[in-house]
DNA sequence: ATATTTTTTTAGACTATTCTAAAATCTTAT
DNA sequence: ATAAGATTTTAGAATAGTCTAAAAAAATAT
């Protein structure tokens, strides 16, 4: 069984992995997880002795198999319990990810489909990411930046590209949050901005500056 | 902040100590946390030295002011969880315990009023144990073995003196449960047997064996 | 192609938790 | 009161995770 400090890991080599299984820098797990690249190094020996990684010295990182199936668990977990703490206790989206940080790190697999039945098998988290089936298999859906989006557009709000508590406050303000329904009125050639229709109700103008930092699917 | 192991010891030294707040011997915590006692003595100096204990070289421990309060808060959040699991999610009550386990040492004070709140201020957990309040606090319910009741006696299971799964499976099949209601209808004298009415709707006989491991409150 | 800078790894050390084996202390039974 | 037995502590070592400082390798810029 893997420890909390090698899932925590493992799922940072598949956040900056992406997709596309791109190989990973020491340095740059060094800075998610607030470590020295010295010890990340030891793990990188640690988890490739385990078989997690494929690593070679000086060359970077990419998962293995097993590691990336256990990497989708781990994030399976924390997005279940991003759902449970904001559907269920009321959390407003933006709070609850150190929480689920330690959430995901109970180990328990009956706990997990048990709540993620009680939530409703949900698809996405409260930040719009897709939260992986019992098998590690992920729902990919087309996002795309508002600003980019024509006039008449319906959608659905479904993450952000700033995540800056300043974006995410005014986001707040406007009652911008990921589910909303959008669609576009107007677009103001001369900066930019759009007059949009937010939950089906309330008709606001926001700024390019806004369009460009917001992802839209339909 | 305490860590995960500094809190599993301050939490057996609560539950060895019982309210009378007895002396606590090495031997005992590493019976209850399957370590050895040399590991004990090392954790005993470190919890001194922070000042969650009161602790003498031979002479057992005993848990300071500071020690009793942060074990009532493990407390607490250990029960809350149980609560959760059996009322939301569906557990059996003789099932959480493991899970309740590791729950009980996610920090945040926020989730734990708000868990709180959502399961409806509870104040015992699934087993009838009491759940300490946000200052520490428990109410303290009387509770009477079932075979000293006497006949025309009228309450509810608040727990068991025997804890082995034979017994509680066997409980399980009678459908007897912490939070059942139970009442004497007759006493057999040959054998000390018990015939009692559950959940006001089913009429059984339970053997004396049952009656005297089995408390009630009314 | 070589020098400089950046990245990565190694070496050695520290803290937390645990262990085994041996010594110290306390308790109990003559 | 003392010997035997039980309990507890100390001493020394292991593992997991982290760090600093220094060496090695790779990338970049003349
Ligand atoms: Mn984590
Ligand atoms: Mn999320
Ligand atoms: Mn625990
Ligand atoms: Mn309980």
């Amino acid at each position: 069984m893997l420890t909390h400090t090698e899932e925590n890991y493992i799922k940072t080599i598949y956040h900056l992995s992406g997709d596309a299984n791109r190989d990973v820098s020491t340095n740059g797990i060094s800075e998610v997880l607030k470590t020295k690249p010295a010890s990340v190094t030891d793990m990188l020996r640690k988890l490739s002795e385990k078989s997690y990684i494929h690593y070679i010295k000086y060359q970077g990182v990419t998962l293995t198999k097993k590691g990336k199936k256990e990497a989708l668990q781990i994030i399976r977990k924390h997005r279940l319990w991003e759902v449970f703490l904001v559907d269920k206790l009321k959390f407003h989206w933006d709070e609850v990810h150190e929480i689920a940080e330690q959430l995901e790190h109970i180990h328990s697999n009956l706990l997990i489909s048990r709540l993620d039945e009680f939530l409703g098998n949900p698809a996405f988290d409260p930040h719009g990411d897709p939260i992986p089936d019992p098998q590690g298999e992920i729902t990919i859906r087309k996002k795309y930046l508002l600003c980019d989006m024509a006039v008449g557009f319906n959608g659905v709000v479904v993450g952000m590209l700033e995540t800056s508590p300043a974006f995410l406050q005014y986001l707040d303000r406007l009652n911008i949050c990921p589910g909303a329904k959008i669609s576009i009125k107007e677009r103001i050639v001369f900066d930019g901005s759009l007059e949009i229709l937010l939950q089906e109700d309330k008709q606001l103008v926001i700024s390019y500056e806004v369009a460009k930092n917001l992802y839209v699917s339909d």
